[in-house]
DNA sequence: TAAAAAATACCCGGATTCTGGTATTTCACG
DNA sequence: CGTGAAATACCAGAATCCGGGTATTTTTTA
């Protein structure tokens, strides 16, 4: 039985521990590093080339979403796949984590059971969704405005502080004012990035930031 | 050296398979029992009576803040204390938990070295803050509009549904259609939990909402 | 260095939310 | 079986946000 190679992608340092601990208890799993942001997951698989990375997506500095994006669309990375393993079953993220190259994608409430099938499957090149996130993919899509195959829209910096300090409870007038700017330069700002994300209202902007961890400095 | 009994709960599968791998590492700590909400925190509590519980906070049905509340007000589980593992860090969540009960506070990422120390202090009855937890509890408090001690304001069940309706980006409109409501009814929801939160908008109701995991059902 | 992207700023009008009331009905708990 | 909390519903004004534009300056990057 050959050994997989593990690069485990998470924030949370006890997350990582606990991920490590249980792999450990595998014969043919091995964890070769570990990383937690987005950048350094770039880096690491980039140096370890480990079977598979499992990544998680609420990250600061660099989400799961551009770390997966980056590393499936290096080619001198063939033999690394990525296999997402998130708190939420939405469908944007499954969309954009597919789009982005994404092998895998298990929720963070499967049993080891399935992690250990859902490594299997993935390192082999092969794809693997745990149930959940089968069935809102079977789902039947309401209206979807932004076309296929368009998913990715970047937010800029300037934009992410913006959402930052709305998730402050800020409104324009006070982002502008702790930015330094006019809260006509805010206001633009947001209508962008309502275009951007194709929303309507400050609730999604936050509950979007918030499913990827930008809430505390990212 | 005494065993320590420890309740572990999470509402994810595999952080509790992983917590549960990397504490049965350590010879004097036995997890006696899992559970994955607040309700099944609080049976399990009363029925196992360990020396400590690991709560996590964002849960669905009853999240860590009430199921802390529960036990530490049970006077039958008087050698039973909480420690809180929340991503979290914010002062509402430190205040509303130390005033709940719990005796420990830490962040998810600590490494494991702090949280062997953790459980051994907690589960002696005795305080245990992580560094950053410490440092916003020490930061100069701005305002402070809730006074002290006055920090339960029971969130309603129809608030909560009007809450999660929020999250999915509905105006009081929309959430009004959804729950056979008049739209005024909505604007008289939405206006007595932001004054029970002490908010000002909806964006921070809901990121209260996501902090407390109460976008998937709950 | 030229073109593209990001950041800045403004106008306008309609929609929605927020604030501060009042008031009636339903339901649960002691 | 009564009292209080929860849920329902309305009024009105002020503040804020949202959608649709346009336009200039700065910064990146190809």
């Amino acid at each position: 039985m050959n050994i997989i190679n593990i690069l485990l992608v998470d924030d949370h340092h006890l997350v990582l521990d606990g991920m490590r601990a249980l792999l450990s208890q595998e014969p043919d799993f091995q964890v070769v590093g570990e990383a937690r942001n987005g950048r350094e997951a770039v880096e690491k698989a980039t140096a370890l080339r480990p079977h598979i990375v499992i990544m998680d997506i609420s990250m600061p500095e660099m989400d799961g979403i551009e770390a997966t994006q980056l590393i499936c669309g290096n080619k001198s990375l063939k033999g690394t796949n990525v296999m997402v393993l998130s708190m939420y079953s939405n469908r944007e993220f499954i969309n954009e984590l597919m789009e982005a190259g994404a092998k895998g994608y298990l929720l963070k409430n499967t049993g080891r059971a399935e992690l250990r099938e859902a490594i299997h499957t993935v390192s082999a090149g092969q794809r693997y969704l745990c149930k959940p996130v089968q069935e809102t993919m079977d789902a039947p899509v309401k209206s979807r405005s932004r076309k296929e195959g368009e998913g990715f829209v970047p937010i800029t910096k300037r934009e992410k502080e913006i959402i930052r300090l709305l998730l402050a409870e800020k409104n324009s007038h006070e982002i502008a004012d702790a930015l330094h700017l006019s809260p006509a330069t805010v206001e633009t700002h947001r209508k962008n990035i309502l275009h951007k994300l194709d929303m309507h209202s400050t609730a999604g902007l936050v509950r979007y930031a918030m499913e990827r961890g930008w809430n505390l400095e990212g």
